[in-house]
DNA sequence: GGCTGGCACTCTATCGACCCGAGTGCTATT
DNA sequence: AATAGCACTCGGGTCGATAGAGTGCCAGCC
C-alpha cells in the first residue's frame, strides 16, 4: 500500500470516527491539511474502496471506514495519545490504596471505565478454579438446614445451604464440622471428591446426606456465579447511532443474554496481548454491526483474573479509549495484585 | 357518579389498556356491548372529562384515561381474571420445592415475572438487619490478609478482608478465631460493638488493628449490598410507547440510578396492602409519565423479606398483571418461609 | 328529560411532488 | 500525475393537499 493510499485512509478514519457520518472528499480537501484536490483524493478513496477498505452506502453519500478500514487504521495508523495515557497513570496511581476488597475494586472500575469514555463499562469476573479448600465451617440455620461455608485457599468463599435430614445436636454438628473440615482441608476439587466418596463408602459418621450434597458441591462448585458486571448502560443511549430503537432493542437484548459477550471475554481472557478490540462485525454479535467492543485482562498476584472494558459506538476515538482500558486494567491489576 | 358514567368510564380504560390509543366514542359504540349511541357516549365523555378522570391529547382525537381515571378503574371497578389466578397458583404449587438459596429463588421469580407480564421484571432484597452474630471465622489468605467470615443467625454470610499488621502463627490466629468467635456469638450489632470497645480497651489479646476493623464492620455491616435484581428490561423496548429515545434514554437512567426506585420498594415495604400500583405520575419518577410500576411485598419466615414486582407501560391490563405479581410474591414467600 | 341523528368544524397523519446539496465518475487539460 | 470541469445520482427536507377520525352542538324523537 502506497504511502499516500495510508495517509487518506488515516484521514478518513479520523474524520469519520470524529463526526460518525460519511466523509466527502471536497470536505477532507478543505479542511484538513492534506494540499490535494478532491478529485486526487477521490481516486485514492476508489482504490482503497477497491482494496475493501472504504465503502459507500449509495452513490452519492461520501465513504465510509469499513470494519477492515477501522481495522487496519488501530493497528497500523493509529498512535495513541500519550499524554492521556500520563495523566492516566498518574490519576490511577493517586488513589491506590490495597487491602480493598473485589468487587469493590471492581465497581470502582467499570463506573471509571463510563466516566472516561462515555460508553458502557463491562468487566468480566473469571470464575475461578477454587483450587483448594481451607476450610469448612457447617453452620446451623434452622431446624431444617445447615449451612455450610467453603473457604479456599484463595480466600474465595462459597456458602451453600444443606437439608438437615439426620437429626443431630449443635454440639454434634459442631464436631463433625471440625471433622470434615480436617479431612478436606489443603484438597483440590478432585482429592476432596474422592475422600468424599470413601468416607460415604464407609459412612462412619452417619451423615450421608451431608456427604452426599457436600460431593454434588465438588462437582460444581462455581453454579451460578453472576460473572458480568455492568455500568453505564444508558449513556450508549445518548449517541446518535441509536435514534433507530431495533439497535437499541438489540444492544440490551445482547447486555441481558450476556452469552455471547462472555464468548468475547473468553477469548480475550485465552489472548496474549493486553488490549484487545473488536470492531463491528468481528464480534459477530448479532446487529450490532455499529458496536465496537474495547477488552483488557486484568490480573492479581500472577493469574489471570478477569477482562475489563467498555462496549460503544463503532465510530469511537480508539486512540482515546485503547489507553483509558489499558490503563484502567493495569491499575485494577495493581490494586488487587499484593492484596490476594 | 351514576352508573352511567361508571360504565362508560370502564370501557373507556378497558379499551384504553388494550389498545394503548385514546378511544373515539363511535369506535366505543360500534365495538362494544354498550348499546348507546356515540353521542350519548360523547356526553358521558365529556362529563368524566370535567370530572378530571379522563383527557384528549387535542380536539379530534378521542379521549383516554387520566392517571386518576385508571386509579378509580383499577380501585373500583376492575375484577381480576380469577382463573388466570388458579392457574398460577397451581402452576406455582407444581414447582414448590423447599431448601433452595434465596437468590436463586429470586432470580426465578424475577424471569417468572418477565415471561408472564413480558414486562421488566424487578425484585429487591430488604437490607437485612443481621440480628445476631453466630459465628466468626478468621482465615488467613497471604501474608497481608485475613479474611473474617461473619454468619448470622439467619443463615446470613458476609465476608471482609482484614489487613494483618500484628505477625502472628496460623495457630495463633486459630485460637483468636475461636475466642473472637465465642466473644461475639449470639450478639446483636449493638452488643457486638460494646464487648469490642471494652476488649479494645483491656487490649488483653494484642489485636487492636484487627479488633478495630471487626468494630467498625458493626457500624455498617450491609455496605455495599446489591439490591435490586432486574430482569427483561429489553422487554419494555418492544412497547409502542418508547418509539421515542428520549423516554427509553430516562426509563434506563431509572434503573442504573436506582435511588428513585427504592423510594418506591420503601413505600410497597412499609404499607399494608399486599399489590400497590404506581400509575403514571404517582410514582414520580421523571420522564416516566408512560410507565406504572406494580409492586407487592414477600415475606419469610414471619419477617418482610422483600419487594418484587413489574415495571411496564401505563396502559398494562393491570387485571393481568396484579394477581401475576401477587401469586408470585405469594409463591416467593411460600418457598422462603420455613426455609430460613 | 334524556337519547339520537346530523352537520360543521378541527386537528393529525400520510402521501406525493419538488428542490437543494453533497458527492461521485469520467474525461479533457495542464 | 494532478487538476478542473461537467453530467449524473441519490437522500433529506419542505410544502400542500387529502383522508380520516373525532368532537360539540343543535334540533328532533320517544
Amino acid at each position: 500500500m502506497k504511502e499516500r493510499h495510508e495517509y487518506i485512509l488515516g484521514e478518513v478514519v479520523k474524520a469519520y470516527l470524529d463526526t460518525g457520518k460519511t466523509v466527502g472528499s471536497r470536505m477532507l480537501s478543505e479542511q484538513g491539511e492534506i494540499g490535494l484536490s478532491p478529485a486526487s483524493i477521490r481516486n485514492a478513496m476508489a482504490d482503497l474502496e477497491r482494496m475493501g477498505l472504504l465503502c459507500s452506502p449509495h452513490t452519492s453519500a461520501g465513504r465510509k471506514p469499513t470494519d477492515d478500514g477501522i481495522r487496519y487504521f488501530v493497528d497500523s495508523l493509529m498512535t495513541v495519545d500519550s499524554a492521556l495515557e500520563k495523566r492516566l497513570i498518574a490519576s490511577a496511581e493517586s488513589n491506590l490504596h490495597s487491602g480493598v476488597e473485589l468487587n469493590k475494586v471492581l465497581q470502582q472500575a467499570t463506573e471509571e471505565l463510563t466516566s472516561l469514555t462515555r460508553f458502557a463499562g463491562l468487566v468480566s469476573v473469571h470464575e475461578p478454579d477454587f483450587k483448594r479448600i481451607k476450610n469448612i465451617e457447617l453452620v446451623p440455620i434452622s431446624s431444617e438446614q445447615i449451612l455450610a461455608v467453603i473457604i479456599s485457599s484463595e480466600g474465595e468463599v462459597q456458602n451453600r445451604l444443606v437439608r438437615r435430614t439426620d437429626t443431630m445436636s449443635d454440639d454434634k454438628l459442631r464436631e463433625i464440622s471440625s471433622k470434615i473440615s480436617a479431612l478436606l482441608s489443603q484438597c483440590n476439587l478432585k482429592e476432596a471428591r474422592e475422600r468424599l466418596v470413601k468416607e460415604i463408602d464407609q459412612d462412619r459418621l452417619k451423615i450421608r446426606q451431608l456427604l452426599e450434597e457436600l460431593k454434588q458441591w465438588t462437582e460444581n462448585p462455581t453454579e451460578g456465579k453472576t460473572d458480568l458486571i455492568f455500568s453505564g448502560q444508558s449513556q450508549l443511549l445518548k449517541m446518535p447511532e441509536f435514534g433507530v430503537i431495533e439497535t437499541v432493542r438489540s444492544l440490551f437484548a445482547v447486555f441481558e443474554e450476556k452469552e455471547d459477550l462472555l464468548k468475547l471475554v473468553k477469548e480475550v481472557e485465552r489472548s496474549e496481548h493486553g488490549v484487545k478490540v473488536f470492531i463491528g462485525q468481528e464480534h459477530a454479535l448479532v446487529d450490532m454491526e455499529e458496536i465496537s467492543v474495547v477488552l483488557s485482562r486484568y490480573e492479581g498476584e500472577g493469574r489471570m483474573l478477569g477482562t475489563l472494558g467498555v462496549i460503544g459506538p463503532k465510530c469511537m476515538q480508539y486512540d482515546r479509549v485503547l489507553p483509558i482500558v489499558d490503563c484502567t486494567a493495569r491499575w485494577v491489576s495493581k490494586m488487587l495484585g499484593g492484596s490476594r
